[in-house]
DNA sequence: ATAGGCCAAAATGTATCCAATTAGAGCATT
DNA sequence: AATGCTCTAATTGGATACATTTTGGCCTAT
């Protein structure tokens, strides 16, 4: 089945999102993009929409789209969730990995030690952290998982740019940590580490205040 | 500002899920909305596309929409995830709550336990624990919250109209020490008496699998 | 110079029409 | 009797045209 045209300009804003070709607070006209993707405003609408629903976007009655921006505060309550979620939705995913998946996951800790690139980095920390969770089926939990992921990738590149790598000591470790629990299969083992790992995260964020300015 | 037409339809729409007017799994006709509401059929697809995005309603390409339906694991999982995020929404709400709060929020007790009806009883309980909420500042957490109400609300009153109050003793205790520990603002307290209030029901509510046949 | 209001241009919201897809009843076949 | 197929009616998706609202520049008055 062909995805729709609201999916397809979902799907592709949603990419420029992540990867930072949009910035957050930027202005998003209805009429260029339905110009641009060759479509009428109409399903412009609808996938501004459902990018709403991802908390991508944020719009304005009569007024417009603008790419959704996190105070700090907000970006600080993204981490608090996801320290309570995230181990959660670990532990519900772990019985369920395939040996491939296991092996996946090995190669990608191993891979992001060697990275040096920041863009690289990013990318394959989000495939481990995603690729731990899906053993667990799609519901509410992982929506929710994802949701805070997306809303939350363009502070991860601005936090990995200006610390370029300055704790990834750390994180490689609190990686392997992570790993030998779900590889054990050791839930509670993988789910503290887990929470470890993104409690460190808030905290080293919120002494950068300097990235909400 | 005058609230806009997709925003009125969305409302009174949710109104009637919550109510139980709309059951879930009924279909959902855009063009009787259109009538109904006076408007065309443009607002009402962003209407459901808004209620798309609380999980209320759940769209199908080229088919419809019909009111969301949760399968039995699907409200376990509501219940895991309401485990771990109203406590902690609660804890960021106590500080913020004013004396008038507090004061509704001991009448709102004492209101739940004297009622014998169904429908009043889902009504004040709802009024208790989101008023219990409303010192936290309104953000990705509270939506997430709120929008698990809302999606569970009818397994919420199924289970209410089965067990007819069977264990409304336990539930008023628990609402009591949710409230002591409101009043004194003991934040910790507070929340271990609400994470066990919501682990008695999802564990209760795991009893009673015909609610999803 | 600054603050405030006014007006025009631009962007969004809504209605209507047409095209594409689906669902379900009825029929035929096994 | 049950299953699969076909066809039609009903419903949704998309495009165009028009109405409404907002925004921001410009002018005026203090």
């Amino acid at each position: 089945m062909a995805p729709s045209s609201p999916s397809r300009v979902a799907e592709t804003l949603r990419e420029e999102i992540l990867n930072g070709t949009l910035a957050p607070g930027e202005r998003i006209v209805q009429e260029d993009l339905a110009l641009r993707f060759g479509a009428s405003r109409q399903p412009v609408r609808d996938a501004l929409r459902l990018l709403e629903g991802d908390g991508l976007v944020t719009l304005k009655t009569n007024s417009g789209a603008w790419v959704s921006k996190l105070s700090e505060q907000e970006c600080d309550e993204a981490y608090l969730v996801r320290e309570r979620l995230e181990p959660l939705l670990l532990s519900q995913s772990i019985p369920n990995l395939t040996d491939i998946q296991l092996a996946q996951l090995t190669q990608l800790v191993s891979e992001i030690e060697k990275t040096t690139d920041i863009e690289s980095f990013l990318r394959l920390d989000r495939e481990f952290h995603l690729l731990s969770y899906a053993g667990a089926q799609d519901g509410m939990l992982s929506e929710f998982v994802e949701r805070i992921w997306n809303t939350t990738q363009h502070y991860r590149r601005a936090f990995a740019k200006l610390n370029d790598f300055a704790n990834s000591e750390v994180t490689h470790m609190e990686h392997k940590l992570i790993l030998d629990g779900i590889l054990r299969k050791d839930s509670p083992q993988a789910e503290s580490a887990l929470e470890g790992h993104i409690r460190r995260t808030r905290v080293t964020l919120s002494q950068h205040k300097e990235l909400f300015k």
